[in-house]
DNA sequence: AAATAAGCGAGACGGTACGTCCAGTCTTTCT
DNA sequence: AGAAAGACTGGACGTACCGTCTCGCTTATTT
């Protein structure tokens, strides 16, 4: 945890706040997902970026809004926008990708302790509920390129693609591997294009 | 503790109190339901069920399994397995007893509850995953009785309805009525039988 | 308690198991004396005694009673009353094995058990002022023998007896030795007899 | 992380608060002393402070601690050193003082509660024992400064006048009257001067 | 011999207090 | 003025005992 940080951030006052902010975020996400040693608390959030809590609580109202934020970065940089030409391709391109992220298994910790956060705590709730709009934005973008079947129902479909991704990474009834995401981009995109899966 | 000795003793002392497990039960569900009054405790459930914290523990091993298991129960009586001898109706009917009971404000903060708990605890996520069984056989028995396509995958289908379920009492971003019921079914008896939605 | 309301129904049913009775008092003899293997309870006293906590508490009221009877019966051996001739001789004779009774780190510490309930517990007070004037009696007979300086206050004198031994026992600053045992009845003496110590 | 940095950062961060240390053990002191009421929890204590049960878990090892240091610091203020310029003198006054601050219904509830807890809590033991050492060496100083019998015990002298209190405020059996305290302290007296008493 | 009365070991029960752990806030000191 | 350190209130957690209350069984007395 403590590398040595030396150089940048010794802690002066003053404005000296991204470095910090970059800390804490990258903190909660490796403490998520490093699952097996104990909860996730505050005071080993802020231990493990080298900061005071109160630095926390000055810019996220709680602790699953911290959680959530640094999941929304993650994510982000992970799952790239596809454009491989056809709705199947590009399906089965951003599933694929999507299923990998999630698929780490830091990762998916972190997720499960997101969603149980967003459960309880409103303003993790909300930010949870921005993170999952984006994400669903990026999965629309997808099927707007597409020529969609008539009556295709966009919102069901992008539901389709992200309720059996959280439905398995909250329960784990079902391992989140490459076969399994071209299973589903295939059946979805046989939906959307009204033909047979 | 239980080898067989069979023959001799097959208990000492008080029985456990069936009352009062009901009344746990009972309590859980109705503190789940009722979550603007505050977070559901133990302390809490024991009181409202006039039972001592000790009793709860000598048969659960935590709070979240006693929630799982009283919403287990719930479930149980609230989907009755439909049989109205097409795959199709038999589906809508399911789903539409699902998203009934699911819909319940106070079910759905349960359910919300009970996941979020699953998440953090060990011993819940095994109640959950028994919950989440249960569930996918009675959906399963109704996918068994009908003449599939070639190819369908009855585990992947079944992900596609309770995903979604799930993914929107969790997320809280669509409605769980009626007419989503019905699309949600029409959609997956649709890949089921190989036809167009 | 049950005297005999004699007339009618003079007793039916199983007679109170005297084994159980004396395995019970020796159960809790035995575990105050080993204070390092964590505090002693009712249920432990049980189990060593393979006897139903409700047959202690069918015979007694309370913990506490159960511990100073258990000691009561075992002082009443320890320490005989003495016949020297001399008071000084009695005395020394009393004290030395009443220090020597006590001194037993097993017996001081249900002794320290047994005094520490008495303060918390009614029943277990009555008991162990019914035990702490046996033991005043034993030693008044002592002083009564005696030839006494005019003035002298037995009861003072009893005090200064057991009050120290007491005293060191809970406080445990000095110890319960032969000498210290015969400096004690030395001072006490020349206080009985109106001489130098 | 504590490797030897000693010479700088004497103390980061808040401070003890003075205020809430008072707060705890006045309010210590009285539950002990309104014993009718219930046992004296620390629940309770917390509560009557003001406080949160972890500030007083912060700065004590246990409930017995937390009711010693309590009762020390009143003891200190109630028996004052005396100087009369005999030891008879001395010794009226100080066992005098005694025995009046330890009569009083409410300081000897307390003093007995804490004696039985320093009996079964090894810190409050510990507590305990620098308790009495405290006020022995207050005894002890009106010795010194006697003229004794060559021979005289000081400490079993001391034991002797400790012992009759602390037998008497745990077993119940002797007021605690001036009387008492002054035919105490000529007993004693004459044992130390080696005269009669 | 059957009926009736306890006593018994086992162990679940309602309660109460314990001591621990975290969230989120407040305060002190250092830079 | 802003940050790290860390004490603070509050409140849930899961454990440990107490003393009570059944169970199914055994042992004695009465009919």
């Amino acid at each position: 945890m403590e590398h040595e940080e030396t150089e940048r951030r010794p802690h002066t006052g003053r404005r000296r706040n991204e470095a910090a902010r970059r800390a804490i975020l990258d903190a909660a996400v490796e403490l998520l997902g490093s699952a097996d040693e104990g909860p996730v608390t505050i005071d080993r959030i802020a231990a493990a970026a080298g900061v005071g809590k109160q630095t926390i609580y000055r810019w996220w109202p709680s602790k699953g809004a911290v959680l959530l934020e640094a999941l929304g970065e993650r994510a982000e940089t992970d799952v790239p926008a596809p454009a491989t030409g056809s709705l199947g391709g590009d399906l089965a391109a951003f599933v694929a990708a999507t299923f990998r992220a999630a698929g780490n298994p830091r990762m998916a910790a972190a997720l499960r302790g997101a969603m149980a956060e967003a459960q309880r705590d409103e303003p993790a709730g909300e930010v949870m509920r921005a993170f999952i709009a984006r994400r669903r934005q990026a999965l629309r973008e997808v099927f707007e390129r597409a020529d969609l079947a008539p009556g295709a129902d966009v919102e069901l479909l992008i539901d389709q693609v992200y309720g059996v991704l959280w439905y398995r990474i909250l329960v784990g009834h079902a391992p989140l591997g490459p076969a399994q995401a071209a299973e589903l981009a295939r059946s979805v995109a046989a939906l959307a294009l009204g033909r047979q899966a």
